[in-house]
DNA sequence: TTGGTTGCAAATCTTTTGCAGCTTT
DNA sequence: AAAGCTGCAAAAGATTTGCAACCAA
């Protein structure tokens, strides 16, 4: 797609074919959330002499610019989705039963930021807020038995991967 | 403090000094957030052959059992805090400046995980949520000039240490 | 007793960095 | 041309695990 060459040209970091790769991986798939190495698997089927460092150094980049997004949802590795223009919020819920990563769309928390603020005097910059839980299969699947978070299961589907 | 030996027991979990020596520092700094590292070097004091390992053992039965928080605060290492009784929730405030952690007590989020369960399905067990920005301190020496995430101040304060 | 625990060292895993060569502007 | 990038391999840092000895229930 030309949207993630527009976007990244637009955000002012250098465009080389190794970023425009990796862009367009999180740009065909808005909705899903790649841990570091996935992106890499991904983007080196379009580039295939891309090295997971630089992936690695690429992403800040896109962080900062806006065109990804951090997610630290409580995993090992972090992981990233498409950045969309500011306003579009979520929230995430994380199925502690299959791993999968599900989006709840809603941003309730600017009251809640500006009373902070008010009351504390800190100045709220950003905000990182998740929910974990079982999803509706898992639920369905009985896996649900034993709460408390954990490590996620065994045999989890791919989580997300398709 | 015996309050430590008697939540471990309540806990169900076997007691061991090592384990003890771990609660005894996390019950002591109630409003403190402690790396497993930090734990580490703080229980040995009471416990010297405590081994790194035994620590990171310990932690999540700790978890299980209520009796410590697991903080996931967009730093590398995860950080940990007394487990309150139930319903003394509190948010953190991440000082992106300093690297302090600071609390803001209140949960007003129990009505959106009801929103949740009820239009996605997905049961909530948990969630996590905190803000980043710059603290009072911060933001008087002027540290709050450039935005956006990224890599934490160099000479931070020692982050809750000390 | 006896299964759960522990310390140590080695192993994993994710992310970062040094460096020499290559590319975008 | 100059500054910024890249790939590779090595390094770092956090957390986990194998194992034989040890201890709480």
């Amino acid at each position: 797609m030309q949207a993630a060459r527009r976007r990244l040209e637009a955000s002012g970091v250098r465009v080389t074919p190794q970023r425009l790769a990796v862009v367009e991986v999180l740009a065909a798939h808005p909705d899903r959330h790649f841990s570091a190495l996935e992106l890499y698997e991904n983007a080196r089927r379009a580039h295939p002499d891309l090295g997971l460092a630089t992936v690695y150094r690429t992403l800040p980049l896109l962080e900062q610019a806006g065109v990804a997004n951090r997610l630290n949802v409580g995993e090992e590795e972090d992981r990233f989705e498409f950045g969309l223009e500011k306003g579009h919020y979520h929230h995430h819920l994380i199925c502690l039963g299959c791993g999968r990563i599900f989006e709840f769309k809603e941003d309730l928390l600017e009251p809640l930021e500006r009373r902070i603020e008010a009351e504390t005097g800190f100045r709220v910059v950003d905000h990182s807020l998740h929910f974990t839980g079982y999803c509706p299969e898992c639920r369905a699947a009985g896996r649900d038995r034993e709460d408390r978070r954990g490590p996620l299961q065994e045999g989890a589907p791919g989580r997300q991967e398709g």
